[in-house]
DNA sequence: GTTATTTGCCTAATGTGATTAGGTAAGTAT
DNA sequence: ATACTTACCTAATCACATTAGGCAAATAAC
């Protein structure tokens, strides 16, 4: 019978598509033999188990992530960096909800250490360089922006403002501008 | 044989403690038989399937979370509410975070309208009669509130500030001084 | 207080996903 | 053409979810 020329690259890229279809907690390994056409044990060649694929399709959403962020900041700063910044956060959950869940795992240290979570650091370090915060404030601000960003992302994917006026957009932009205000006018008056 | 003397309410409870000890999506029916040492098709007297089990948790966590919510509220306005409501949310998250989980699932829209989602809503909005805020304002600072306290919440649950200074508690300090400030401050400057 | 009824927990069976051991044939090297 | 490597397979084991149908314990009827 034909091979089916599986390796863990595909295998990887696969999962985070199927993440994006039906959720990333539906993401399995039977799954994705299905999807191959091939027996479910053949994938135990290319993969560890169930978490290496489920940390394997998280670090691959880090990348993307970090590489879009690195993208959207080529060129601006200050106002413009945050919320170019912030908008590739929200635009990636939104394309892949499925890849953001997983971007959203917990990496064991080994796993945590190779991915792409550095670059996501430096980059908003380097974003709060438009500001002028120095330490602590630096980090509490590190710390503010993950928390806004990704609870907004969170709560918006999780359907907690659909049905309601006004729009997310609206909303979005009213925190991404308040956001900017704190940071800019410091010390606060 | 004796009976066991199982309820839905004693399995739901049970489940949450559970979920307290070994984490939310490692909450399962099997488990939760073992605990009672009981077998595994017994529970299905009491409990509709393992969906209907994790929703029974989320709702408690949800009324647990509002009970709390709304004890800290009481005799309290402006920013002193603004720092008991989101302390309320945190210190839940830190004691039961298998719970917290739960409350964070997803409700179909059933679940949802029988939840205390909606007493939720209401008291952070009475937080904003603290505020000089109308609408559409307000409903953006909702969304901002909730932003913050799951986003940050979720990251601190996560493990994302381990390991590194300053204090979580000093950055907690920190964003809700800087959250209070900028609804205070309205018109923005 | 014995009989009848409900019902709580059980056994048994089926289906799905995870994982490992060991085989066979397709591709590659000699 | 032969030997070797390796990609995918069969088969087996284990855990969790779920349903059908049985028996005994609690409860109600008389």
């Amino acid at each position: 019978m034909a091979r089916a020329g599986l390796t863990t690259e595909r295998l990887v890229r696969a999962g985070a598509e199927l993440a994006d279809e039906v959720g990333f907690d539906q993401v399995t390994v039977s799954a994705l033999a299905r999807r191959f056409d091939v027996k479910v044990a053949s994938l135990y060649s290319h993969l560890k188990n169930s978490q290496d694929l489920r940390t394997r399709i998280a670090l691959l959403a880090l990348e993307e992530l970090a590489d879009r962020a690195a993208d959207a900041l080529a060129g601006r700063a200050g106002r413009d960096a945050l919320i170019a910044f912030a908008d590739v956060y929200r635009d990636y959950a939104r394309e892949h909800p499925g890849r953001y869940a997983a971007a959203r795992l917990r990496l064991d240290p080994e796993a945590a250490a190779a991915s792409a979570g550095g670059r996501h650091a430096q980059m908003t370090r380097a974003i709060l360089r438009g500001y002028d915060l120095t330490e602590p404030d630096q980090t509490h601000a590190v710390r503010l922006l993950g928390s806004v960003f990704h609870g907004y992302v969170g709560l918006e994917l999780a359907g907690g403002f659909s049905h309601s006026a006004p729009d997310p957009q609206e909303t979005w932009e009213w925190i991404l501008d308040r956001l900017d205000a704190t940071l800019r006018d410091w010390p606060p008056a």
